[in-house]
DNA sequence: TATGAATGAGAGTTCATTCAT
DNA sequence: AATGAATGAACTCTCATTCAT
């Protein structure tokens, strides 16, 4: 009973890479359109395979679910990355998040992810180093070059990028134009200088690594609310 | 077999209320805690009453949430409507929104429906006259005193009001005091004039119609996109 | 998700007290006939219910094998109490052993319970007040009568009735008349005194808790081999 | 589709002749450890083949189970074949009986067949040449020299022996010294004459062919009570 | 010939919903 | 009207066996 591989760099067999890629992608479409409540039944139907071959491929749904955030979030990644490079701070934090939220804007697997907490433990991890690495760089800049307000942090955006992914996710995209960059515009506006310091105070480091998220569904039962 | 009656205000024998009553009572507590995903069985255990007796009240699950969820958003109406009285339009409208995302906290059910989408079409109609009316009242004289921007409208509230309540069910809660009011703090900021303006536009009253949320799990498993 | 409710006394409906015993009537029949390994599905189907009836009445298939074993397990500690009472010891002891092997004789459900460890852990638990009381009792008395060689225990039976019920489950039963008769009496013999002391020594009460059955199968996968 | 071969003398290519026998080593380690319910699967892997490669040597898993209990059984015949040669017939009965109960000591695959009934048919066959042969010799030369029973015969051991297997088997087996020994003595015991007549009588060399055993499991559902 | 991959046919379990008392 | 009981349709995952390279 070896853990049948999954992300491990092996060749595979012309055939069998078609075919893990066919479910990475029926994946992608059926998680998206349905969110990860999906069965794996209909995602092998939909790559034109045996649920059994899924699980030649997957250890499980979960693993299978991985595999497809994982691809988007590498993306989101590469996003950050890039976004740094832009010289104006408030102009590549707007990129990146303009960029983000289109990726994720009518993507319910991502969304279950994001919002409803599936997998949080896994999401944290992969979340980490996007907030306190590009993210917080462009923050910094953007507060040393006075046109964000000195009392926010980058791990305020671990609850900023999942909010406003929400919006991208409502109706309303389908009938109003750019509603996601309507709302990200009026969420920037709030992050100027206004002299008002906000409530509270943004996530610590340490906390963004159990407070991400704690919704769980699925395969997630009820994990016990953490304490801090 | 005669159609079950629902929601219909016939008289009820005084048990026959009572039960209907503790098994709303029970909707709230269990879909409160777990969302809209328990199981009726639980629902009925924690009422005391048989599951079936559930469906002689009601004739799915899915009527049994709508009335726990009326029950919640009469609340939230209500807050609307004191809001107004408020003098400082302002201050009323965030009042309004703290009061009302206090009130979706940790709330799965709710989220599940402003969120996830549940139940769309019906929550629109609820939505409708919360939006339309106090709500906008707010917006119109806040814009009126100068301390709103212009480029709003109440519509937009269909789209800020579940995007804040998402923060509110994050981990974050756990370990960060006042997470909602401190997002909701940058996003008034953000509600203040600044001579920019914002991109898109609201949604329409008619759009609000179709537009909410389009977000489908359960039961309503992939009603098509709606289309404008 | 409260335990569904298996073998407390409460009154039950006529025709769930019907279903439940005809559960475990097909559940005798079918275990008996094709050992434990047999699917609920077929049980269900035997007892002309659904399996998620056989769901309602038994938390797992666990526990409907528990139910069938226990009726049979109740049966020979009744043959050991009544045998008990045979003046006797070596007729008693006899006695029960030959009710007790008839019993099992061609029972493929206990057999997979005494011999291949199915649920070892309750097994012992009932097996311990049969061999510590009226077994021991038997063997005690014949040793003071100087019938038994002085050097078992009743903990040996524990070995022994096992090992003798290997015998009535053999092919040879169709052919031989009285099989388990013959070699029992090959036991019974070398029970008595001559002189030569066995090897080894009896188990000990207290390793009967942990040294009854060990062989793991369906549920109870690969126990890690008791220490002692 | 040519069928495949299964244990047919040819010639293999020397890597074919390599992995066969890789294969039922394999076949030994893991049956032995987790009886004959393991996996195909399983084995392969520990053989450092491909289950495909199995199926070329072996028709199915079934045939591959034999090939590993032919190898045990050929060990037990020799031992038998080395007993008859020891001069005092009671030593050499329990020689071989002590040493062929060694060799089936805690393995869960041989006690798959002996006692659970796998393969009972071709069980039968292997059986046959040790009962009439070898062990029957020792029986008679003991009968002759006055030291056991006259009533019994070889036959009898083909219900002795693989009761007597189910001891070593047992979880006492971890915590008492020599089990095995203990209650082969027992038995051994049992076979000294006493002038008692054991009821019954020995299966005939006809019966063994069908009566071994009859259990089925796995592959071999529900064969008919073979009548005699 | 040997392999990696693919598959069909379950098995155990759960849940919204309906039936019978 | 209310209950306890029953059900069918899923869903996840497994395994002996076959296919294609």
């Amino acid at each position: 009973m070896e853990p049948r591989a999954a992300a491990e760099p092996r060749r595979l067999r012309a055939d069998a890479a078609r075919n893990r890629q066919r479910l990475i992608d029926a994946a992608e479409e059926v998680f998206a359109a349905r969110g990860l409540d999906a069965t794996l039944d209909d995602i092998a139907r939909h790559a034109g395979v045996n649920v059994a071959t899924a699980y030649r491929h997957f250890a499980n749904k979960h693993e299978l679910a991985r595999a497809y955030l994982q691809e988007t979030l590498d993306r989101a990644v590469a996003m950050a990355e890039e976004a740094a490079r832009v010289d104006d701070p408030m102009a590549g934090l707007a990129q990146f998040l303009e960029q983000a939220l289109e990726l994720m804007a009518a993507n319910r697997g991502l969304f279950d992810m994001l919002i409803n907490g599936y997998d949080a433990e896994w999401f944290k991890d992969q979340m980490q180093g996007l907030i306190t690495g590009p993210i917080r760089h462009l923050v910094v800049r953007g507060q040393q070059a006075g046109v964000i307000r000195p009392d926010v942090d980058g791990t305020d955006f671990a609850v900023l990028l999942p909010m406003l992914s929400s919006v991208s996710d409502r109706g309303v995209v389908a009938c109003v134009p750019e509603p996601t960059r309507r709302y990200l515009a009026l969420v920037l506006a709030g992050l100027r200088p206004d002299g008002t310091p906000l409530p509270g105070r943004p996530p610590t480091d340490a906390e963004l690594r159990t407070a991400v998220t704690h919704k769980a569904r699925g395969q997630h039962r009820d994990p016990p609310p953490e304490q801090c």
